[in-house]
DNA sequence: GTTTTAACTGAACCGTGATTCAGTAGTGGT
DNA sequence: ACCACTACTGAATCACGGTTCAGTTAAAAC
C-alpha cells in the first residue's frame, strides 16, 4: 500500500475527518470511520494524532484555516470594497465546500466544554472579524461607506452574528430561509450598517 | 426512600437532565450522572424513559415548553406591544434560568443528525415565531409599528436569527459581546425593522 | 545494496456506560 | 389488614470503540 510522507497523510486524515463529521456528526465520529474512508488502519490515525480528541481539534483548525485562506484571497482582489465585502460574506455563508456549517454547529457544541477547541474558534473568529473590519475601513476611506458611530470591528461583529444566526435558521428550516433570502437579508443589513440613508 | 408518582419523578428527572447538560454538556452526559444528581439509581431513569436518547429528547422538549410558557405569559400582559416585544426578546436572550443557551447549542448539534430532535426544535422555533409575529401584528394594528413590506412572520424570523447569532457570539466571546451590548444592538435592529425613519 | 528510519498494520486489551432483569418495598384502594 | 400495583434498586451483561504494542515493510540515506 502506498506509503506517504507524514505531512501528506496528515492532511488526508484531517480532510477525511472533516468529511466524516460533515456527513455523520461529531457525536458518532469513530476513529475507525475516518480510517476506513481512506482505506487505512485505525492505528495509523492514532499514530499520527495521538488521540481522537487531538485529531478533532486539528481537523477544525485545519478546516477553519482553509476557509480563511480563501476569504483572504477574495479580500486581496482589486475590486471595490463593497464588492469584496459581498463576496467574502457570500463565502462565509453555507454552501462553500468546507463551509458546510454543520461542522461548525457541531464545533460550537464541542467547544462549550473543551477549552482548546474554544480557543481555536476564538482565533478563527477573530481572523474573520479582522478581514471584514479591514474591508470596512478600506471602504470608508475610499468613500464607499459612510463613517458611522461604530467601529469597523463592531460592525463586523454584528454582521458575523447575523450570518451565524441566519445559517442556523437555514440549517433547521430549509423551507423558511433559503440561501437567496439569506443573501437578500444580509445585503440589506450590511447596507443599513454601512450606508445610512443620507 | 421517598417514592413519588411517576409524573412527578419524570419532571424531576427531566429538570436534572437539563441541569446536567447545562453544566457538563450533551456529549459527556451519562444516565448515571442524572440519577446521582437526584440520589436515584440509573435503572430508574431508564425505567421512566426507556432509553437515554428518549430522555434527552424529552428533556429538550420540556425545557423548550417551559420557556415558551413564560414567553406567552409575558405576551399576555396588558402593556403596549413594544414593551411586551422587548421583554419577550429579553427573555429569549441568554441569562434566563433554563434559557442558558449552552443547552440549545448542544441541542442544535444533536438535532443535525437526529430527526426527532430536529422536529422538536422546529416546533419550538415555530412557536417563538408565532409569539413574536403576533406581537408585531398587534403593534401594527395599534399603530405602534409601521406597516412594512415584509410580513410579521418574516420579521420575526430575522429577529430570532439575529438573537441566535448574537447569543453564540456572547457565548464564545464574553469580552467582545456583553449582554448589555446585545440588548442595545437588538433594540436597534428591532427599531429599524418596525419603525423606519418617517 | 545495505542500513536506518519512519509509515503502517492486526490483534489484543480495557474502560466505559447503557440496558436488562430478577427481585424488593412503598402506597393507594378496598 | 390485606392486596395489587408500581416505583424502585443492585448486580450482571454486553457492545462498543479508543488506545497499545509488537512486529512488518516501504522508502530514504549513504
Amino acid at each position: 500500500m502506498s506509503r506517504k510522507r507524514a505531512s501528506v497523510r496528515r492532511e488526508e486524515i484531517l480532510a477525511a475527518t472533516i468529511e466524516e463529521i460533515e456527513s455523520s456528526g461529531l457525536r458518532t465520529l469513530r476513529v475507525a470511520d475516518v480510517a476506513r474512508r481512506l482505506g487505512l488502519s485505525p492505528s495509523l490515525v492514532i499514530y499520527h494524532f495521538v488521540t481522537k480528541e487531538a485529531l478533532v481539534a486539528a481537523a477544525f483548525a485545519h478546516a477553519g484555516e482553509n476557509d480563511l485562506y480563501r476569504a483572504r484571497r477574495i479580500a486581496a482582489t482589486g475590486r471595490s470594497a463593497r464588492e469584496k465585502l459581498d463576496e467574502v460574506i457570500a463565502w462565509y455563508m453555507p454552501t462553500g465546500s468546507t463551509r458546510s456549517w454543520k461542522i461548525w454547529i457541531d464545533g460550537w457544541s464541542a467547544g462549550l466544554f473543551d477549552a482548546e477547541l474554544r480557543a481555536t474558534f476564538a482565533a478563527l473568529d477573530k481572523e474573520w472579524k479582522a478581514i471584514l473590519a479591514s474591508l470596512i475601513d478600506a471602504g470608508r476611506e475610499a468613500g464607499e461607506f459612510t463613517q458611522g458611530a461604530d467601529s469597523a470591528q463592531t460592525i463586523a461583529t454584528r454582521i458575523l452574528a447575523y450570518l451565524d444566526g441566519l445559517a442556523i435558521q437555514a440549517m433547521f428550516h430549509t423551507d423558511a430561509v433559503t440561501r437567496e433570502l439569506m443573501i437578500e437579508w444580509v445585503s440589506a443589513f450590511v447596507a443599513h450598517e454601512l450606508e445610512p440613508p443620507s
